[in-house]
DNA sequence: CGAGTTTGACCTGCGC
DNA sequence: GCGCAGGTCAAACTCG
């Protein structure tokens, strides 16, 4: 019996034609199989009588350094759960007559889409070709031959990284008492592994359990939306009124009401809420054109007819308000943006649009010049896009999104649309549920821990209200950072680099409707602070802490939550969780909704002063 | 030849 | 009113 492990680790990111593995030195027994296995193959299949590969998922942006825990434990003919099934890749090389089980192709799995943008040319070098006998052989540019010509794999090995290669079977004695604690080391390490396996499903089912909460806070808010778009027109006047009293009391910045960022929307989002441009738009209006297009009328045609044709009504001239008394100081705010930062090399990340280059400027204060880009998917889409380099860190690209499309988007543009859209109306949340609640820089720091690494940060400062995504740091989840005063962070589970394509994205949406329900639900409680350049950064943590306090605080939100979850977790299918249908949680949802709606007016009308109504109404 | 890019001119808002 | 900076336009240019 001959029983040995060893633990590698191999490197081949950024580099995948380099990845080559040298096996002699260590895999002497020519009849030690060999298996690369995923944790699901892991999981699912019984692989102990083998050399065991055990693969990780590689995503796009963490460099997959692979760790090879390798179990040889030569009993496999004891085992006949160790034969090979049919989708097994079973070599019998002429000269060691060793078997290679269910070998991976770990390249095939970078078909997954957030690697798309990887150069297939490199796949192709790792085809695998078979020898003159018929054997398969790994062949890249790094291979290295032999002697003999013959194709051998090349091990890089991290010594770093655990590498236990001193027990090769060669060099296995006889002595059972040696065996047996290799046996009992192997048997250790496995368990390992299956505790790993088990903390991830966990972790899984802790993600999905949030991510439910996270979906339902967010239909909360859209509720929210709905209802204040549905006031009647003397709110507006008060809505107006208020507006220049905040400016008036801000030195002269301004934050952007509801109506003044409503063009802000997804196209998408106006099926499900149909009353919010009731007011201000004609349906037909809002099917024909999207968000960023507001109603006009004939006088306004005839002036504009050529801009129109261009697409830049709704941005280039605010005319929110019928009201002519709104100044232009209050035209320019009705722009918020969306920035994004994420590294890339390219000249612009790619996020499923299609995009013509208009411009191209220097700006202050950065080396790097600004090109401004417009969307040509559809004629006379008002959405326009600003693609600069970070001036201290030249690798990162700073892309800033501003206006809605007005055209169906494809799949791989919907993740950063919404992501968009979201982050947008998260800022448009912060000034409606509270005249202050986006101008207060604190309005967190009573109410959960503030935090130190930034992700999103919403600056209001004038003229144009940003939310900045920064898709560059790579934060533990595990690890939750020590908070500073007034940030709120939204940590993303990777950076990546097609942010189209990324899951992070996708999970923007989610991760801003729950730090817009925080923010709306916690904005009722604080002060107005000085204005300036406001800063919230949003921790995912962090919203489920606030969301904690919330629902402790809310006996009605504690109830219309827990249904919504109910609800959601209820359904044995995954993608049910994400669109919580359930009616009687929609009810109580919208009751709560209504609730804060009264909060957040209270709020708004105390102008932009605290009262003591909280937003937190207990029964 | 059409689509996209480059680049200087022009427009607009803002601060002084 | 002037200058500055951001943003946009449009003719010239490039490329496939």
């Amino acid at each position: 019996m001959h029983r040995s492990k060893t633990s590698l680790s191999l490197d081949l990111w950024p580099n995948p034609s380099g990845f080559s593995i040298d096996l002699d030195p260590l895999l002497h027994d020519p009849s030690v199989p060999i298996a690369f296995l995923t944790q699901s193959q892991l999981t699912t299949k019984p692989h102990h009588n083998c050399a065991l590969f055990l693969v990780n998922a590689m995503d796009a942006t963490t460099p997959p350094t692979i760790q090879f825990p390798v179990n040889f434990n030569c009993c496999h003919d004891q085992d006949p759960s160790f034969l090979p099934s049919d989708d097994d890749v079973v070599v019998d090389n002429d000269d060691d007559k060793r078997k290679v089980v269910g070998e991976m192709d770990f390249f095939a799995q970078r078909s997954n889409k957030l690697v798309d943008d990887i150069d297939d040319e490199e796949v192709e070098e790792e085809e695998e070709e078979e020898d003159d006998d018929g054997n398969l052989i790994h062949t890249s540019d790094s291979d290295i031959k032999d002697s003999a010509g013959r194709t051998k794999l090349q091990l890089n090995v991290n010594t770093g990284l655990n590498l236990l290669t001193t027990n090769t079977s060669s060099d296995i004695s006889n002595d059972g008492i040696h065996c047996n604690t290799e046996d009992k080391r192997a048997k250790d390490e496995v368990a390992v592994l299956q505790a790993e396996v088990e903390q991830m499903n966990t972790e899984n089912q802790r993600l999905r359990e949030m991510l439910s909460q996270v979906t339902s806070n967010y239909n909360t808010v859209q509720m929210h939306l709905v209802t204040l778009m549905q006031q009647p027109p003397d709110a507006k006047a008060e809505e107006q009124d208020l507006m220049k009293q905040i400016k008036k009391s801000n030195g002269g910045l301004m934050v952007p009401s509801p109506r003044q960022l409503m063009d802000l929307r997804l196209p998408a989002v106006d099926i499900d809420e149909p009353s919010l441009s009731s007011s201000d738009h004609s349906g037909s209006e809002i099917a024909s054109k999207g968000f960023g297009l507001r109603k006009r009328d004939s006088s306004e045609d005839s002036l504009d007819q050529g801009s129109q044709a261009q697409g830049w009504v709704a941005n280039k001239v605010p005319r929110f308000n019928s009201s002519k008394n709104v100044d232009q100081t209050e035209a320019t705010m009705r722009k918020a943006r969306v920035s994004v930062r994420a590294r890339s090399e390219a000249t612009m990340i790619t996020d499923g649009c299609q995009w013509r280059k208009y411009g191209q400027k220097m700006a202050k204060g950065n080396p790097c010049p600004r090109a401004y880009y417009r969307c040509t998917m559809a004629a006379g889409c008002p959405v326009r896009k600003q693609v600069q380099r970070c001036a201290e860190d030249r690798t990162i690209l700073i892309t800033t999104y501003e206006g809605n499309h007005n055209h169906p988007l494809p799949p791989a543009a919907m993740a950063m649309a919404s992501t968009t859209s979201s982050a947008a109306r998260m800022l448009l949340s912060g000034s409606m549920s509270s005249a202050d609640g986006l101008m207060n820089s604190n309005f967190l720091t009573r109410t959960i821990l503030p935090c130190s690494s930034s992700m999103a940060t919403i600056s209001a400062s004038a003229p144009f209200p940003t939310v900045t995504l920064d898709l560059t740091q790579t934060p533990n989840p595990l690890q939750f950072p020590r908070l500073t005063p007034g940030q709120f962070q939204v940590p993303f589970p990777n950076p990546p680099q097609n942010l189209a394509n990324s899951p992070a994205a996708a999970l923007l949406p989610q991760i801003f409707g729950q730090a817009l329900h925080t923010q709306s639900k916690f904005s009722g409680l604080q002060m107005s602070g000085d204005v300036g350049h406001q800063h919230l950064q949003i921790s995912l943590a962090e919203t489920v802490n606030a969301a904690t306090a919330a629902i402790a605080a809310d006996p009605n939100f504690t109830a219309a939550l827990a249904a919504a979850i109910t609800s959601i977790i209820g359904s044995s299918q995954p993608n049910n969780a994400a669109v919580p249908n359930d009616n009687a949680a929609t009810a109580n949802l919208t009751s709560v909704t209504n609730s804060s709606a009264n909060n957040a007016t209270t709020t708004s009308n105390s102008n932009n002063k605290i009262t003591n109504n909280s937003s937190f109404t207990a029964n």
